[in-house]
DNA sequence: TTTCCTTGACCGTGATC
DNA sequence: GATCACGGTCAAGGAAA
């Protein structure tokens, strides 16, 4: 693979000095034990008690999330990807009915620039067995049949849109008919609103996840900053033409999480690689 | 009664002709 | 420019709490 993409595949540990890297690993070893003896002793408490066994599930994905990051901090290791994988400039404004008796010119003249094209949000992908426990409260307002998949999606909207105006929402879509299924979960906007559902003991610190600017040249820069130790430091990327590069920030969560397979969607412009 | 989900309709966007 | 396919969102109506 070109020395490029793995760059951007691993955009740490490739720079990482060694004694650093030993040390990340030795931590996230530490890690695993812990989260193995936690596992234990939960499971010793009533192992017939349903949220223990949903707590199993979550320790099977931590554990899961530990060794792939001890893979991508092995020398040549690299992030499990997936390619087909979308999120990319989805539309956040397009749909919606019309008041009765307003005509379709004057609707669009309220909406301005926003109802006539795709706006491009802050989104990011990933995989899981539990879509519905990310530590938030969603409400489903539809499902739709989507063409070419067997499964429907289903689009979620923060619980708090009304009361403190979040803008968060998730599609969830089913990936394959595994044990567990696997689940495809697309997050646009992060979450504005102060409810973190403290009771599902996950959570996901969207805080850090990106920033979008515009340039004085017109184009946008994508500036990531996380906390995460896979991704930390700062990742800048510029965009060429106008919504070449999405505002797309495909990666792992900064703080535990439930998704343990984040996907990194990227494009080809130009020899130049280019996350989604 | 309130909250939430399901579902059909509406509309924006992109592709094709 | 017209038409079509597709996907995202809204909101009415019904079910569940």
């Amino acid at each position: 693979m070109d020395s490029k993409v793995n760059e951007m595949l691993n955009p740490v540990t490739e720079k990482m000095p060694t004694l650093n890297r030993l040390m990340a690993i030795e931590e996230l070893n530490r890690g695993r034990e812990l989260t193995t003896q936690l596992r234990a002793l939960l499971s010793a408490v009533n192992p017939a008690n349903k949220q223990v066994e949903t707590a199993g599930v979550l320790f099977e994905e931590v554990l899961k999330s530990f060794s792939q990051a001890l893979s991508v901090l092995k020398p040549g290791g690299k992030p499990d990807m997936e390619p087909g994988a979308t999120g990319a400039c989805l539309p956040a404004s397009s749909g919606g009915r019309k008041e009765p008796g307003v005509k379709r010119s004057q609707l669009e003249q309220t909406r301005g620039d926003q109802g006539h094209r795709r706006r491009c949000t802050i989104s990011w992908t990933t995989i899981t067995s539990m879509p519905l426990v990310d530590g938030y409260q969603w409400r489903k307002y539809g499902q739709k049949k989507i063409y070419g998949s067997k499964y429907q999606r289903s689009y979620y909207k923060c619980v708090h849109r009304k009361n403190q105006g979040c803008q968060a929402t998730k599609q969830v879509q089913q990936k394959d008919d595994g044990n567990p299924p696997k689940f495809i979960v697309i997050y646009q906007m992060p979450h504005t609103c102060n409810n973190l559902d403290v009771s599902s003991k996950v959570g996901m610190d969207y805080s850090s996840i990106a920033k979008t600017s515009v340039l004085d040249d017109g184009s946008k820069s994508l500036d990531i900053q996380t906390q995460q130790p896979l991704l930390s430091g700062n990742l800048k990327m510029e965009e060429p033409e106008k919504c070449l590069l999405t505002d797309i920030a495909s990666m792992h969560s900064p703080v535990m999480s439930n998704d343990m397979n984040w996907i990194m969607d990227m494009t080809w412009l130009d020899g130049e690689v280019y996350i989604k």
